[in-house]
DNA sequence: ATGGTGGCACCGCCA
């Protein structure tokens, strides 16, 4: 079984992008974050041709997130009952007896804005939601954008960033939480000391070219399934198509056969 | 070098 996520920036203009590497590497499942387009807009039948069932939820301009499925799946759930907000960043989908939670977190823009505050409480509303409602004995997978590094190893010059957004404790701490009460970072634990950047800031010249990335993308797992992870990695080949997301492919395999 | 990217929808916001 393999799945992928893919923070893709517009999926009407990653469209091709998209159906070409769902093609050639046939994932059981592909998580899509900041698709950007309204329900009444979304090319289902792109997905239902190239053989996958498709979930999701999103509104205009900003966020909105997608869940495509090989074989047959069902909805769960659409956005956090605790966002007031209603913000396309939460979707759940039962697949094969596996939870599959697709999440787009705030990025928070700064510290000292709302925004950041909003990516807080979304974290706790997650944590809250999903604790309350299953075990770490229950088979999930959660994966998208969480727009949180962990650690020095997990951005390009920690020094610098160190207490800003997406680097900053309070962050950090509640995504800890998600480690602590069961889930497994699939790529740390595979890799403990790779670099495994998935994110590179269109606004840095060069960025992707000089490797000044972020790991904010994961896909995490109950240790029952993490238990049968076999490979995990990134896939940088897309930043070199033309009109690249800033982010690019996670992917994992696990030794199951669904 | 006092700017520089990108997407969407508008005449700025968010990342």
């Amino acid at each position: 079984m393999k799945v992928a996520t893919f923070n893709c920036n517009s999926l009407r203009t990653r469209l091709s992008i998209i159906l070409e590497w769902l093609q050639k590497n046939t994932p059981d499942v592909l998580f899509l974050q900041e698709t950007k387009i309204q329900d009444k807009d979304f090319p289902t039948k792109a997905f239902k041709e190239a053989g996958y069932e498709i979930w999701y939820v999103g509104q205009k301009s900003y966020n909105g997130v997608a869940t495509a499925t090989k074989a047959s799946s069902e909805i769960i759930k659409k956005n956090l009952d605790m966002d007031k907000n209603n913000e396309a960043r939460f979707l759940e989908v039962s697949y094969k007896g596996i939870r599959l939670i697709n999440v787009y977190i705030p990025q928070g823009t700064s510290v000292d804005s709302e925004r950041f505050q909003y990516k807080l409480n979304f974290l706790d509303w997650l944590y809250l939601y999903v604790t309350s409602t299953y075990s770490p004995k229950d088979p999930i997978i959660m994966a998208g954008d969480f727009n949180v590094a962990m650690t020095d190893k997990d951005v390009y010059a920690p020094n610098d960033f160190r207490g800003d957004v997406c680097f900053h404790p309070e962050e950090q701490i509640r995504l800890q939480r998600f480690f602590t009460w069961g889930f497994v970072d699939l790529y740390r634990h595979k890799y403990p000391d790779e670099i495994g950047y998935t994110f590179w800031d269109y606004r840095i010249p060069n960025g992707f070219k000089r490797n000044m990335g972020w790991r904010i993308d994961y896909i995490l797992a109950t240790n029952g399934l993490a238990s049968h992870l076999k490979d995990i990695n990134v896939e940088k080949e897309l930043r070199a198509l033309p009109k690249p997301s800033d982010h690019t492919i996670l992917w994992a395999e696990f030794a199951l056969t669904l």
